[in-house]
DNA sequence: TGCGGAACTTAGTAATCTGGCA
DNA sequence: TGCCAGATTACTAAGTTCCGCA
C-alpha cells in the first residue's frame, strides 16, 4: 500500500528480459494491470554519440566561466496581476440531516468548492474531507447547526453546478465568441510587459482563487481552504523608473513594491497553504529570458557529453573505495546517470511521502541475484517508478552493504543529500548538477532515434519517428499520465471500426471469386445491381484499401493503447533540445512549422 | 557546514482550441 | 455543421538549485 502509484493499484510484474550488458542494456519492465503497461526503459543501447562508445569524438573538457547573470533586466514595466472576481452566492440551499440550511456567502462558497468536486476522487478521501470540514468549520463558527460531515449533503449545490456547466455549454458560438473577447479584451493591460523596453508576454498573471488544496499523492494538507489572496499579500517587482500599477481593490494596497532586477519575477504572495513557500509570476515561456535560461540548459547538457567519459571513469573507481561517502556519491551518481533518477531532497513532515535517488530508502530497493536492483518508489508527485535493472556487480555489493542492518525507513545512502552530491558534480565539470543527467540523457535518446530511425519515406512517417522519440525520452524519464477517461469507450470504436472493415474485406473478397467464375451477376434489387457494375479491377482496388484501412486503424489502436499512461507534454516541453529537432528537420526536408508537434519551438525561434 | 529562504524549473490535470470527418 | 479526437494552453503543485547567514 505504502508503494501505490497514485493513478492506480494495479499489480505490477516485472519480465526480467534484458540482455545482460549492464551499461549499454536496455533495461525493460513490464505491468500487467498496473497503469503503465508500456516497456519502461531506461533505453541505454545504441548511444553513438555517447562517450561510452569507443567511436565518439571526445572534446577536450573546456572550461568556460560561468556568466554572471546576477543583473536581468535594467528596465521592467508591467500592469500587475489580475484578482479573481468576488465570490457572487448562488443562494442554493445544501441540506443537513435532510434538512436545508442557511449559509452566509462566505460559508456557501467553501460549501460549493467542496460539492463541485463530487466527482473527483478527493471528495472520497478521509485526509482531504477531514480537512475541509475543519476549515470549513472555523468559517461556520462553534454555533453553526452543521457539526457532523456525515449528516451534510451537498447534491443540490452538485447539481446547480452542473446546471450552470450545461448552460454555459449551450452557449451559441457568438455568444461565446463575445464572452471570450470581452475577457481578452480585460486581460490584454495585463498580458504583456516591457523588459527593456522589448514587449514580452506574461506567463500567469491572473492570482490563483480560493479553493480547495489540491495537493497530489497522500498529502497531508489536501483538503485544506485555501484562502483567498488580497493586494496586501502582493510584492511587486518593477523598474525603479515605472509606474507603479495601481490597486485594482479600491481601499486596498500592495504589501510592497520592490525594485529588484537580479530576479525575473513580477510579483509574489506566500502560499496560503504552506506559507514559507512564495508563488511568483513570471514571464512567459517564449519570452527571452526563458528562452535564455532554457538554452543555458540544453548547452550545460551538451557540454555534459564531453565529460561523461571521465565522470564515469571517476565513479567506478569509487565503487570500492574505502571511504563511505566517496562510495555512496559513486553509486548514486551511477544511478542518476543510467536511470535519469531526480536527485530527491528531503522533504518535510507535512508533505507526501516522495523520494529521489539521495532520498531512497532500503524498502525501495530489493537485490535480486546475482546482480539486479528493483527500484518501486513514489517520485515527484508522488508517481510510481518501478524497475528492475542489471547492474555492475560492484554496484550490486554496495547497496547491499548500504542497506544491511538498516531498519524499514532508514536512507540507503544515509551519508549524502544533494548538497554533497552537486558539490562533487561540480568539481567534475563546471555547472553540472544531478538534473542535468536527465537533459542529458533525454538528448542523446532523442537524436540517436532520429538518426538512426528516420528513413526517405513521408513527411507523415518521418513524425511517427519524432513521436517515437518523444515517447521514448517520457518514458525514461517516467512521465505518466491517468489513462483519459474516454479512453475504454474510444477502443471500442476503433474495435468496432475494424469488424465492420473485416466484414467489408470478406465481402468484397466472395465477390471478387465469383466475378472470377461468373463474369455477369444476375440480380434483382439495387445492391446487386450496383455490384454488377462493379469490374473485377474496381474490386481488386476496393480490396486492397480496405486491408490498408484495417492496418491503419489497427496501428492506431495499439498506438493509443501503448499511450495510454504516457505523458509526452512534459518531455516535449522541458526535455527536448529543438536544436536537435530543427537539424533533424532540415537535414530530412520536415518542414519546422508542419505542425503542431514542432510548435514547443516557439520558446526558442 | 548546515539550514532555510528564495528563485526558478519541472510536472500532471483540466479547460480550451482546432482541424478533420461523417 | 456539428462532433470528436488530439493538441495546446492554463493552472498550480512539486520538485531542484542557489545563496546568504549563523
Amino acid at each position: 500500500e505504502d508503494n501505490q502509484c497514485r493513478r492506480c493499484q494495479g499489480n505490477v510484474s516485472d519480465d526480467d528480459s534484458e540482455d545482460g550488458k549492464p551499461l549499454t542494456a536496455r533495461f525493460s519492465r513490464k505491468r500487467t494491470g498496473g497503469c503503465s503497461d508500456q516497456t519502461v526503459s531506461a533505453l541505454k543501447k545504441a548511444r553513438p554519440s555517447d562517450a561510452s562508445d569507443s567511436s565518439s569524438v571526445e572534446s577536450e573538457p573546456k572550461d568556460e566561466p560561468e556568466h554572471d547573470g546576477r543583473k536581468k533586466w535594467s528596465t521592467l514595466v508591467h500592469n500587475g496581476v489580475v484578482f479573481p472576481p468576488p465570490y457572487k452566492p448562488h443562494g442554493v440551499k445544501m441540506l443537513y440531516n435532510g434538512q436545508p440550511v442557511d449559509l452566509t456567502p462566505e460559508q456557501e462558497e467553501v460549501a460549493t468548492m467542496f460539492a463541485v468536486m463530487k466527482d473527483t476522487e478527493y471528495a472520497s478521501k478521509e485526509t482531504f474531507i477531514n480537512n475541509f470540514f475543519t476549515d470549513w468549520r472555523k468559517i461556520l463558527g462553534k454555533t453553526h447547526v452543521i457539526t457532523k460531515f456525515e449528516l451534510c449533503d451537498f447534491t443540490p449545490i452538485y447539481e446547480w453546478h452542473l446546471s450552470e456547466k450545461e448552460k454555459k455549454k449551450q452557449m451559441t458560438s457568438e455568444e461565446k465568441k463575445a464572452s471570450r473577447e470581452e475577457k481578452s479584451q480585460q486581460d490584454e493591460k495585463f498580458m504583456w510587459a516591457f523588459v527593456d523596453g522589448v514587449k514580452e508576454k506574461v506567463g500567469n498573471f491572473r492570482v490563483e482563487p480560493p479553493g480547495l488544496f489540491r495537493g497530489r499523492g497522500e498529502h497531508p494538507k489536501m483538503g485544506r481552504l485555501k484562502r483567498r489572496i488580497r493586494p496586501s499579500d502582493i510584492t511587486i517587482n518593477i523598474g525603479e523608473e515605472a509606474p507603479v500599477p495601481v490597486c485594482p481593490i479600491p481601499g486596498e494596497s500592495w504589501k510592497e513594491v520592490k525594485h529588484d532586477n537580479t530576479v525575473t519575477w513580477l510579483a509574489c504572495w506566500n502560499d496560503p497553504i504552506n506559507e514559507k513557500d512564495i508563488k511568483y509570476v513570471f514571464l512567459a515561456a517564449s519570452s527571452s529570458l526563458k528562452g535564455q535560461s532554457d538554452k543555458e540548459k540544453y548547452e550545460k547538457a551538451r557540454k555534459l557529453k564531453d565529460y561523461i567519459r571521465s565522470i564515469r571513469a571517476n565513479y567506478t573507481k569509487d565503487f570500492r573505495s574505502k571511504d563511505q561517502r566517496k562510495k555512496q556519491i559513486a553509486v548514486a551518481t551511477y544511478l542518476i546517470d543510467k536511470l535519469a533518477l531526480r536527485a530527491g531532497d528531503e522533504k518535510d513532515e507535512d508533505e507526501a511521502d516522495t523520494v529521489g535517488c539521495c532520498t531512497l530508502k532500503v524498502e525501495n530497493v530489493t537485490c535480486l541475484p546475482p546482480n539486479k536492483l528493483q527500484f518501486d518508489f513514489l517520485g515527484k508527485d508522488s508517481i510510481r517508478y518501478y524497475n528492475t535493472v542489471e547492474v555492475e556487480l560492484a554496484v550490486y555489493e554496495a547497496i547491499k552493504e548500504f542497506c544491511a542492518g538498516k531498519k524499514k525507513g532508514g536512507h540507503v545512502f544515509d551519508k549524502l543529500d544533494t548538497t554533497k552530491l552537486n558539490a562533487h558534480l561540480k568539481d567534475l565539470m563546471p555547472g553540472l548538477t544531478a538534473k542535468v543527467f536527465r537533459t542529458y540523457d533525454a538528448s542523446i535518446t532523442l537524436d540517436t532515434i532520429l538518426n538512426k530511425e528516420t528513413t526517405d519515406g513521408t513527411v507523415d512517417e518521418k513524425a511517427k519517428v519524432y513521436q517515437r522519440a518523444n515517447k521514448e525520452v517520457a518514458i525514461i524519464c517516467n512521465h505518466q499520465r491517468a489513462v483519459p477517461k474516454s479512453h475504454d469507450s474510444q477502443m471500442n470504436k476503433l474495435n468496432e471500426k475494424i469488424d465492420e472493415l473485416t466484414v467489408e474485406l470478406e465481402k468484397a473478397n466472395k465477390l471478387l471469386s465469383k466475378k472470377a467464375k461468373k463474369r455477369k451477376l444476375v440480380g434483382s434489387d439495387g445492391d446487386a445491381k450496383r455490384r454488377r457494375k462493379l469490374t473485377p479491377e474496381m474490386l481488386q482496388k476496393k480490396l486492397s484499401q480496405v486491408e490498408t484501412r484495417i492496418v491503419e486503424t489497427d496501428n492506431h489502436k495499439n498506438n493509443k493503447e501503448d499511450l495510454k499512461t504516457v505523458a509526452l507534454g512534459t518531455s516535449k516541453i522541458n526535455y527536448l533540445d529543438p536544436r536537435i529537432t530543427v537539424a533533424w528537420c532540415k537535414t530530412h526536408e520536415v518542414p519546422i512549422d508542419r505542425d503542431k508537434h514542432f510548435t514547443v519551438l516557439n520558446k526558442l525561434f
